[in-house]
DNA sequence: AAGTTGTGAAACCGTTCGGTTGCATTTGAC
DNA sequence: GTCAAATGCAACCGAACGGTTTCACAACTT
């Protein structure tokens, strides 16, 4: 039940339909039209989207607009952040780095 | 079978696991010395990761250390590109992105 | 008021997932 | 050579996943 956004953006269609909400908001009936599944199931994948915060309603009548909410994706930036430091600094002073992401494990040992 | 690095990544003992041989090249032993879970399940784990390349072995012995394929992790980094571009300039000229993503989606829908 | 449209929720179903248990194999130690 | 250690692999199991089908309900249309 509980999902996180790692577990949100592990399913293809549901990052097909982030792309798409990335582009304009849309109605669950416009986003199911760009995939074979039924409405149902994209509805279904909306509403795990919606629990991790990764996209927002915005009622209209009786249609809802998703809306992607960018600031969640930034979460997924900040845990490659780390692995990011490692690649950018691979070929200058890695020992160093290595040595210092060793100290940070130790420190959140303690927390 | 097939998995992708997003699925990979999905499992929090995975995204653990990870965040263990960045620091530094561990044999499944060890590995499992920081978890709850049995060896065996550890090891389906890294037999995961290595199918999606995110990590490789290193034979020593009858000991085999797993270690971080940095590389790999760009690819993450690449699919979130896109939506860094769309929160970097949020503030500044949200509209005109817009605009030229849906032209974006246009052409390929021409495709 | 009656009917249609847009949507979510519940029930069900086959498949996959993550875990354990048990076994096979290779390597190092004695 | 014998035994223990390190590891992978296969079989099994309960839970979760992703999908369909059916139903319920609110909101427009006429």
């Amino acid at each position: 039940m509980k999902r996180d956004i790692f577990q949100a953006i592990a399913d293809p269609t549901r990052r097909a339909i982030i792309a798409l909400i990335a582009i304009q908001a849309m109605t669950p009936n416009a986003i199911a039209g760009h995939f074979d599944t039924s409405r149902q199931a994209v509805s279904k994948h909306l509403r795990i989207l919606t629990e991790c915060e990764l996209i927002k309603q915005e009622h209209k009548g009786r249609e809802i607009f998703y809306q992607l909410e960018i600031e969640k994706m930034k979460e997924i930036d900040k845990w490659l952040e780390q692995y990011r430091n490692i690649w950018e600094t691979r070929y200058e002073q890695l020992d160093a780095l290595l040595a210092e992401l060793k100290q940070k494990e130790k420190q959140e040992r303690k927390i």
